[in-house]
DNA sequence: TTTGTCGGAGTGTCCGACAATTGCACAAAT
DNA sequence: ATTTGTGCAATTGTCGGACACTCCGACAAA
């Protein structure tokens, strides 16, 4: 039977807006027309309208910027990796799968990027780097116990990676990935305290991207992964269960 | 300057239903309770209740089955890969970027469908060659234009692939890309009439999986994305014009 | 030039209401 | 006994109207 049903009429006004933006009719950085206006055209009332709205909003197809008109926009890639983020959790899948991916989808990200790197990029991660090492020098000195600033360093060494690589579609295929990598880093690090190899990982990185040389690069990503596979094991976490959700209950 | 604002209502109402789901409080398959009840728990109005609904149901979490009761639902990779198709386009990404990505996640995905297809799906793949082969045989003979059947079973083939990796994360990774494929599918593969070589190539894959042979079947996955990018310069498509908005409209 | 005031526009939130549909229980018919 | 019809309660979808709050530009005052 082909189950026939009609759309909502919130719906049909996301799919109508929805359109005119694909369309181009409405480009990014354009105002929304306000809600009195569409709940015209369209002859229903704004009720209805704000719910189609709302649909857009979580699409991130409009910004809105405080109490004021929203806007046009591409949607950004925080708001996609969190949704895809949700969805891993939700269907349950494993640190296998996601090791997996994450193997192909790091080094490659390396090997785009040493080709592909700017110097104001390479400027970017030599900072993060020396970020990096005062706050190593934190943690081993037993002068501090924030694992969040390591955890958030190290996460964002890979994010200017994923940009250097040039590369949207990799990038945002990244960002889900390390989303939900956060959760098992800050398990693991605290127990194995391999700062240091991941910091000397870093290092060696850098200076492969700033020489250009891919398979270099390539190879030296794999290295704190496999630790980071290894560390898993070592803490007892079993490979094949599914990541736990509440973790990620920001 | 920390930039303060609140969020609206709405959103905290999207939040809080969000944590419960996550949380586990709320299981999937449980109907949500009624706007009414959301309303009295969070004291705000319902109006106001059902806009956050409506944020939730975007993102996949609860899905409406007619006029009924919405269910908590884990989101579907369908969802997910329709909202990263139309950000990548609307940020304007390249062909170039859509292949590298590419290239780097079928022949992996071929590799680990190599070590984990189960007989189901072996065969499912042998019912779409098959299939492909009267379509094949059919724009061949010139007895049918029927290229979106072509572009489909392609597709699907892909899609049966990625189900056979046991990857979750490299299925959702994949669909994206795939879906940006289909446009650039319909205009080459006519011009190019190369549907016997993927038709083929296909067969081969086949009988790597059948073997468990991953390192063939990632060889072979490489042939016809190389045809591909081919087909594409040889159309006179230029790699590094951003995907056209229009085309994928649907 | 800066600061204060004012009104218009627009969103956020609330209230109340009603049609349409679904779910369920119960009676009627085969 | 299973199916079919009926009535009622619950719930969603849609509507209309209302008001507070914020943002913005204009214009006056210091």
């Amino acid at each position: 039977m082909p189950r026939l049903e009609r759309s909502p009429t919130y719906r049909l006004v996301f799919d109508a807006i929805e359109r005119r933006i694909l369309g181009g009719h409405l480009k990014i950085g354009d105002p929304l027309p306000t809600e009195m206006e569409l709940a015209e055209q369209f002859g229903v009332n704004r009720s209805t309208v704000r719910e189609g709205i709302r649909l857009l909003e979580q699409e991130g197809l409009i910004t809105r910027d405080g109490g004021k008109r929203p806007r046009i926009s591409a949607p950004q890639y925080k708001d996609l990796a969190s949704a895809a983020s949700r969805a891993l959790v939700l269907h349950a899948v494993t640190f296998r799968e996601l090791w997996e991916a994450s193997m192909l989808i790091e080094p490659a990200t390396a090997e785009l990027a040493a080709m592909n790197i700017d110097p104001v990029e390479l400027e970017r991660l030599a900072d993060n780097i020396r970020a990096m090492e005062t706050a190593v020098a934190d943690l081993e000195s037993g002068a501090s116990f924030d694992v969040e600033a390591f955890v958030t360093l190290d996460r964002r060494f890979h994010e200017i990676l994923a940009e250097a690589s040039k590369n949207r579609v990799l990038m945002l295929a990244h960002e889900p990935v390390t989303t939900l990598f956060i959760p098992a880093g800050r398990i693991i690090l605290p127990r194995l305290k391999t700062w240091r190899r991941v910091l000397d990982a870093h290092r060696v990185i850098h200076g492969y991207l700033a020489a250009h040389d891919a398979a270099g690069a390539r190879e030296w990503m794999r290295k704190p992964m496999d630790d980071f596979r290894r560390g898993y094991a070592l803490t007892g976490l079993d490979f094949d269960t599914p990541l736990d959700a509440a973790a990620y209950a920001r």
